[in-house]
RNA sequence: CGCGGGGUAGAGCAGUUGGUAGCUCGUCGGGCUCAUAACCCGGAGGUCAUGUGGUUCAAGUCCCUCCCCCGCAA
């Protein structure tokens, strides 16, 4: 008889764990539940969730309650699963629904560093170099479940949040499978996390993807990597966003802001509070993403085009 | 019908109050040089996104149509 599965998830990064359990054959999913569809496109069409559209691809029965705890306890009970996992499905669950199965979540994070919404983000934006996935116990607290399962990830020198959430997000779902078999083997141990070494970190908005020139050019560059695609680093130029895709660290001193070079051969270069990026690739509003050295072949850019943005 | 910007040579951009297009880079040819992402000379390359559209003596430049791209907001 197979394990009775109901899955949570929405966005990209749940995408992979739930194509698995189904690969896997060793599984029934007997629900798959996904946050409303809440994105639009720019002509404010609603447009599905990844995980929705997953689970149409995969004809699997779909749940999309506003209100979970409230309208989903019922349904959910009925289908008497054996197990439920959440993998980044955006609503907390209630007392009511964690006693209907017991849970287990995917999360972007070794924890318990980086409990919250936005942990790859923010492991690169602090700037650490090793990241990784745990499979643990849902509770009523913000991941602070008790983990059965992790695995440690090197972050790349120069990768991206979006680059990072994508292999992550395919290293979840091998480590999810892992961690099942143990599970229904009887073989899993859970370990409460250590609380005093916990860090939470909130949602990513727009005003933190603001460009501080004062700050270190390293900090800054992993600014840039950690908001990739979204929110996506910015600057101002000519007092216009100026959303800057990727940089690089270079050579070079000078107040901040200032720009050190702006010419096809150097790109584009600007002094930090404490070394100098060079922002290989850029984007205007109402134009394409760009190299610097494209850029610079239609606009030239002078002292004080170019400013912090906070 | 959420607000707004844009679609002009391979790339990035200009094109003033409408008079059949320029710049930088790249590219091709030649020259100079021990050499060069250097420099000099010359050339190719655009039906100015779409419309057998409207206004006009005349439209890249004004109006309408339509497709696409992008910023903001969600």
């Amino acid at each position: 008889m197979k394990k009775r599965i109901v899955f949570l998830g929405t966005p990209d990064f749940a995408v992979p764990s739930l194509e698995a359990l189904v690969a896997v054959g060793e599984y029934e999913i007997v629900a798959v539940v996904s946050q409303p569809d809440r994105a639009k496109d720019r002509k404010g069409r609603l447009l599905p969730t990844p995980v929705r559209a997953c689970a149409e691809k995969l004809s699997l029965p779909l749940f999309q309650f506003e209100r979970l705890k409230k309208e989903g306890v019922a349904p959910l009970r009925e289908l008497n699963p054996d197990l439920m996992i959440t993998a980044a499905y955006g609503q907390l669950l209630s007392q009511e629904i964690l006693d209907i199965a017991p849970v287990l979540n995917v999360h972007a994070s070794l924890l318990p560093a980086y409990r919250g919404a936005a942990p790859v983000q923010w492991a690169i934006i602090q700037g650490e170099q090793i990241s990784g996935v745990s499979i643990m116990q849902t509770e009523l607290g913000l991941d602070t479940g008790a983990v059965m399962h992790s695995k440690s990830v090197e972050i790349g020198e120069s990768e991206t949040y979006g680059e990072l959430l994508t292999r992550l997000s395919v290293i979840g779902a091998e480590e999810l499978i892992v961690a099942l078999r143990a599970y229904f083997g009887g073989e899993a141990t859970f370990v409460p996390q250590d609380d005093e070494k916990s860090s939470y970190f909130p949602l990513l908005n727009k005003a933190d993807a603001a460009i501080d020139f004062s700050l270190p050019a390293r900090q800054i560059f992993n600014l840039v990597r950690g908001t990739n695609p979204w929110p996506c680093a910015y600057a101002l130029y000519q007092d216009q966003p100026f959303k800057v895709w990727r940089a690089e660290l270079c050579e070079g001193s000078g107040t901040p802001a200032q720009i050190l070079r702006a010419d096809e051969k150097s790109g584009l270069i600007v002094a930090c509070g404490e070394g100098a990026l060079r922002l290989t690739e850029v984007q205007l509003p109402g134009g394409k993403r760009m190299k610097d050295t494209d850029l610079l072949r239609g606009r030239k850019i002078v002292q004080g085009d170019l400013r912090s943005a906070r």
